[in-house]
DNA sequence: TGCCAGGCCGGGT
DNA sequence: ACCCGGCATGGC
C-alpha cells in the first residue's frame, strides 16, 4: 500500500516529537553492545547494566579476556537473569567471533551484511532480534529490529495481520522506508521507548499514548 | 506483592 | 506448522 510510507513517517516522527533522541545503543564500545544483545534478551535492559559493570570492573569487556575468564561469566551476569543460559550463549558467540574473526571487529567489516546476518543466526542462543541488534548497533548496517513492541502497536493499529512473523515485519519497514541507518536506530529505539508507556498494549483508544492522535 | 522486562530454544501436538 | 514451558534476577 502507498500510503504506508507515509503512515511509518508519521508515526516516527510523532514518536520523535514525543520522545525525543533516545541516544542509542547505550554502550561505549561495539563489543559492549553486542554483549549486551544478548544479555537483555526477555530482560529489562536496568538489570542488563549491573551485569555489563560487573564486566567491566572485572575488567574482561574484551573478546579475548572475557573469553579467557569464561568461567566468571556466571558469576558476573547474575543480575541478568537467566545468567545460565546466557552463559552459554555468550561463550557460543564469543567462540564465533574469535575464532573466524579474532575478536576483531574490524575483520567483519567487509562482510556483506546478509551474510552477516546468516552467520549470527547459525550460533545457539542468537534469534533475528539479537542479530538484527549487533548489526544496526553494533556494526551500523542498515537492518531494522522487530521486537514485541513492534509487532504490538503495528497490530493494534492493523497495519499486519496478527500472525505476521519476524521477517515479514521487518520487510514491511524495509520496504517503506529509506535505507538508512540512523532511522532505524532511531525508530527502534522510540518503539522500545513506546513500550513503557503505561498503556502496555498501545490500545488505539488510549487517549494518553502518542499514537492516539495518528489514528483517532 | 505479584508482574514483567529491548528472546530463544526444544519438545510436544 | 504452531504452541508452550523453561530459563532467573531485580525494580516498580
Amino acid at each position: 500500500m502507498a500510503g504506508d510510507s507515509e503512515l511509518l513517517m508519521d508515526i516516527y516522527q510523532k514518536l520523535f516529537d514525543t520522545y525525543g533522541s533516545q541516544h542509542w545503543w547505550p554502550g561505549d564500545s561495539p563489543f559492549e553492545v553486542m554483549v549486551g544483545a544478548i544479555l537483555t534478551q526477555n530482560t529489562n535492559w536496568q538489570n542488563v547494566e549491573k551485569a555489563l559493570r560487573n564486566i567491566k570492573d572485572a575488567d574482561l569487556l574484551e573478546p579475548m579476556a572475557l573469553f579467557k575468564n569464561r568461567v566468571k561469566i556466571p558469576e558476573l551476569i547474575k543480575p541478568s537473569g537467566f545468567y545460565r543460559l546466557k552463559t552459554e550463549r555468550l561463550i557460543a558467540f564469543l567462540k564465533y567471533y574469535i575464532e573466524k574473526y579474532q575478536g576483531e571487529i574490524e575483520n567483519l567489516k567487509h562482510k556483506k551484511t546478509e551474510d552477516l546476518r546468516g552467520e549470527l543466526l547459525a550460533i545457539s542462543g542468537i534469534g533475528p532480534e539479537t542479530a538484527d541488534s549487533i548489526l544496526l548497533y553494533a556494526l551500523n548496517r542498515p537492518v531494522f529490529v522487530v521486537d514485541t513492541y513492534t509487532r504490538r502497536v503495528l497490530s493494534r493499529h492493523k497495519m499486519i495481520g496478527n500472525n505476521a512473523n519476524y521477517d515479514e515485519i521487518q520487510k514491511f519497514f524495509h520496504d517503506n522506508l529509506p535505507d538508512n541507518t540512523q532511522l532505524y536506530n532511531e525508530y527502534h529505539a522510540l518503539i522500545v521507548r513506546l513500550g513503557k508507556h503505561r498503556c502496555k498494549k498501545n490500545e488505539p483508544d488510549c487517549h494518553s499514548c502518542p499514537l492516539y492522535s495518528i489514528f483517532n
